[in-house]
DNA sequence: CTTGACTCTGGAGTTAACTCCAGAGTTTAT
DNA sequence: ATAAACTCTGGAGTTAACTCCAGAGTCAAG
């Protein structure tokens, strides 16, 4: 087993790819928190904290809110302070909404492909295809 | 044809399920506007801007941007501004976008089926099943 | 042992996307 | 024909998610 060494505030936000401010940030509300503090009051992250923040960059990515994705790390944060029956139930209303947000994205993913079908390409004026033209067609909304 | 009568702004609001001041602001952003005024200066809609209007919601649901959804809408509002050529471009880098934002879904997806799986559903402690402990297996990140 | 880069806390400022007035005109139901 | 409900504009206020700053302590290199 490889023993990571304790990153630092500043390391852990540009591997993330995010400023140190955002971490403090995030520390803030919750949503990650340094295992320890250095004799000097330095913040300690270990791998698994970047994990988390590329976790949390992803699911903000598509539409969740900070206080969701909270939520969603918490059923690992506290896993002793929840049942299985609640953790279950928490994870299938979930569920629920990532697979109506997957319908949203494939409806619009499938019109986006059609309309870039539907077009030449060509340098005329492209009046003849369009997306709500696409949407309104596809009647089950 | 069938001839749909003007909505109000009132009623556009009703049915597409926003505020009136939502649809005052979306307009100010020019995601909207309203294709005619009455007389004594009504915003006057058509059943279209309905399809728009739920067009919007799930595009911003998975979390595209006004911004970006006044783009995607751009294709259909100006399509004469824009050779065919140009559209093809621009929405291929948004398919790209959508594509991302899918696996991306598909993977939360994913980890949260298996958590929900992996648990017992009964009334012990749930320490032995976590999001993160799924998401760190799956090793491509 | 000092200088520059890093970290701390607490709080103010910013941007996106609304949301809520106030004051005035309009439409509708009774 | 008048009150209730709706609409208008312009502008202020709110919430989420940062972002920036001041003032002070810490660490690493020369």
């Amino acid at each position: 087993m490889k023993e990571s060494a304790h990153l630092k505030i500043g390391e852990l936000a540009t591997r993330a790819g995010v400023s140190v401010d955002t971490i403090r940030f995030y520390e803030s509300k919750g949503l990650l928190s340094a295992s320890r503090r250095s004799a000097s009051g330095y913040r300690l992250f270990t791998e698994e904290d970047l994990t988390r923040l590329s976790f949390i960059q992803r699911a903000k990515q598509v539409g969740f809110t900070l206080e969701e994705i909270a939520e969603l790390l918490d059923l690992k944060t506290h896993p002793d302070d929840h049942t299985c029956e609640e953790v279950k139930a928490r994870t299938q209303v979930k569920i629920d909404k990532v697979s109506q947000k997957l319908a949203e994205l494939e409806r619009i993913h499938r019109s986006l492909i059609e309309l870039h079908a539907a077009c030449s390409g060509g340098p005329e004026s492209a009046g003849h295809c369009s997306i709500l033209q696409l949407l309104e067609s596809d009647k089950p909304l």
